[in-house]
DNA sequence: CAGGATCCGTTTCGATACTG
DNA sequence: CAGTATCGAAACGGATCCTG
């Protein structure tokens, strides 16, 4: 057998399954990195209808996790916003692999410029997400 | 904004919940992919401890999604083999993002050389992988 | 009105025991 | 050894209520 598989073979990796294992919190992660979704009714209005309980509890369970900010909007303050850390930004590659795989073996609704895009030019799109979220202390709408 | 968010901002991004939104699913494909199980009883076997109902469950999904393969062994028709078929060895460059983000945010078991190995050798990694399972009708053990 | 909390019927999950 | 049957526990969805 190749001895690299050899080596790994009994190596205890981690998965992160409080990320990983749920699927809203997945949804809300892709709704924040891809959609550009700030608000708790934004995320209310995800295609897949997330009910306002559970969405409370995966926000409040991502902030935990350090992997989500939640602060006021400064001229509203009856809404918060909701934005990733720089350890949230860093889940980009992996979505980006999931929507790339996806792509390729689902039938998927993402154009394929899009998909493109994340394909080639990796780096600006995890650029863009960071300045989007970790780099920008305005709110949006 | 970045023009690049702009035009992101409402993609139908698919992220094949089937697979990504369970737990126990993606424990199931991090022991074929790094553990080289290959049996039900070494599924069992998981640190997790995942229930045979569950497993025998994830397995079938799997297998109907096009993921997972399942052989009868050559000399014991009792033992059922499962592996990856190619779409399911393309899941590898996922599985490395979440196990390599794991390391880097959450305190995890995995030894630094095996992290580095995934970081800066992934091509290789990957190649053995799928040596292991789509290049490989004979039965382990 | 926005962001949640609470209650509750229903579905899904999973631990254990059991079978071919 | 590789699964299935059973059944209690947990999660979910939906409606509604609450609070600033």
């Amino acid at each position: 057998m190749d001895p690299v598989n050899e080596r790994r073979s009994d190596c205890p990796i981690s998965l992160s399954l409080e990320v990983f294992g749920d699927r809203w919190t997945l949804l809300v992660i892709r709704d924040l990195m891809f959609k550009n979704r700030r608000q708790f009714r934004d995320f209310l209005r995800a295609e897949e209808g997330i009910a306002s309980n559970v969405l409370a509890d995966r926000l409040r369970r991502l902030t935990d996790a350090g992997i989500v900010t939640k602060t006021q909007h400064l001229t509203d303050a009856r809404r918060s916003i909701y934005r990733l850390t720089q350890k949230g930004v860093e889940l980009a590659p992996i979505l980006i692999e999931i929507v790339l795989w996806a792509a390729r073996h689902e039938r998927t609704a993402a154009p394929a410029e899009e998909l493109a895009q994340l394909r080639d030019d990796r780096a600006h799109v995890i650029a863009s997400i960071r300045n989007a979220h970790v780099g920008e202390p305005e709110t949006p709408t």
